[in-house]
DNA sequence: TCGCCGGTACATCATCAGCG
DNA sequence: CGCTGATGATGTACCGGCGA
């Protein structure tokens, strides 16, 4: 009844399995589908991978429901490498699925000269904290730990584990953490309580205050949300002064939708990338939509525009990403002759899907795209 | 000194042509 | 028709100059 669906690495599942009570219902192990095979997800799959992809996928019953998404990220964990995954939180949150987010603490990383600990940016915490409210879901993080004396040299002294080398130790207090939520998820899903209700759980209230302490123990650092990335990399402006930028941009007056007129103040992600291009831009969009932007849980519900500037990349570079995928892969093109499931998730669902990720969250998330020259909205 | 963040190296995936 | 290797796209993690 339960199964554990993986994106590449078939480890995470089994390791999954080991280290919680899931091994107790004898779950299946299946791969998600993607690319021309996507229609084979069960539909309730399909609807949380609407802006990226988790590591792992817990489902329940016939047809599979998702009840817990995880994501485990080994990156050093400052700056903007932890936001690049958060579009897969908000997918799963968003849909009434769980979410279990391990990210290291800290990692040694070496530079030009010795090393350093790199230690975790707060804001995450802070916008799971959001995301778990806005969608009455729990979304939680927990640390992969990290030791000097007892980590893993080669993985920036990460504390690895024994079977499975490429996950967290599961002997850590907070793989011990994350399995007990795991199973406490499981609980609720056998005795059919929903994840509203688990929101006012004590373990979850006890993760909540953990979040808050974790988050400020970094955040007195540097006590200004945005002195943090990525909110670095941000303005707030005037709404009025959004429309003046605009048309300079594109040479006419822009003809907004009255929702981003009414709404006095706008926030605006300025990358200075040459490049178009996913990664990690699109995760710390969401990231700065939840932290500063949303007040409810669809992108409707915002208190402030959201803005994305791509000031040095034209809309010519963003077309040519749109324009190879209905030349080549979209099955409407012209040309297509193939009468397969992929067509027909294509006319029941567009290419939601299937278009590139840099199309999916940057259209979906934003208010409006600012490029060099030209505005989306 | 700490953390940022754009660039990049590299791994992996899906797809497809060529081959036995 | 299945296998295999090539290829381009995508995703992960790292690097290090730099600025506060």
């Amino acid at each position: 009844m339960f199964k554990v669906w993986y994106h590449d690495n078939k480890s995470f599942a089994e390791y999954l399995i080991k280290i919680t009570n899931l091994g107790n219902y004898n779950p299946q192990i299946e791969k998600i589908s993607l690319g021309r095979n996507f229609a084979d997800n069960p539909d309730a799959i399909q609807k949380i991978l609407y802006l990226d992809v988790p590591d792992a996928i817990i489902t329940y019953g016939f047809p599979e429901k998702p009840v817990l998404g995880i994501e485990f990220c080994a990156e050093a964990p400052s700056g903007h490498d932890i936001f690049q995954r958060v579009a897969r939180v908000v997918a799963s949150a968003s849909f009434g699925t769980a979410f279990a987010f391990i990210f290291p603490e800290k990692k040694w990383v070496i530079r030009r000269i010795g090393g350093r600990w790199d230690i975790y940016n707060p804001l995450p915490l802070r916008a799971l904290v959001n995301i778990s409210t806005f969608h009455k879901v729990p979304a939680i993080p927990f640390f992969w730990e990290a030791s000097q004396l007892s980590g893993n040299k080669s993985e920036g002294f990460l504390l690895t584990d024994q079977e499975f080398p490429n996950m967290p130790d599961r002997n850590s207090a907070e793989m011990k953490k994350f399995a007990e939520f795991v199973n406490l998820t499981i609980t609720y899903v056998l005795q059919n309580r929903n994840f509203e209700e688990m929101m006012f759980d004590p373990f979850i209230l006890e993760r909540v205050a953990w979040m808050w302490d974790k988050y400020h123990e970094r955040y007195r650092r540097k006590p200004d949300l945005y002195s943090w990335s990525p909110l670095t990399s941000c303005k707030i402006i005037k709404t009025s002064e959004l429309v003046e930028l605009v048309r300079e941009k594109i040479g006419i007056e822009p003809n907004l939708p009255h929702y981003i007129i009414d709404r006095a103040d706008t926030i605006v992600y300025e990358p200075s990338t040459r490049n178009f291009r996913a990664d990690p831009y699109t995760g710390s969009l969401v990231g700065i939509d939840y932290l500063t932007c949303r007040n409810g849980e669809s992108v409707r519900h915002r208190y402030r525009n959201l803005v994305i500037h791509f000031p040095h990349v034209s809309f010519q570079k963003m077309k040519k990403m749109f324009v190879r995928y209905y030349k080549e892969e979209c099955p409407f093109r012209p040309n297509n002759e193939e009468t397969d499931t992929y067509l027909t998730l294509h006319l029941r669902d567009g290419c939601r899907y299937t278009k590139q990720k840099e199309l999916r969250i940057y259209c979906y998330i934003a208010d409006l795209l600012l490029f060099h020259d030209a505005a989306l909205y």
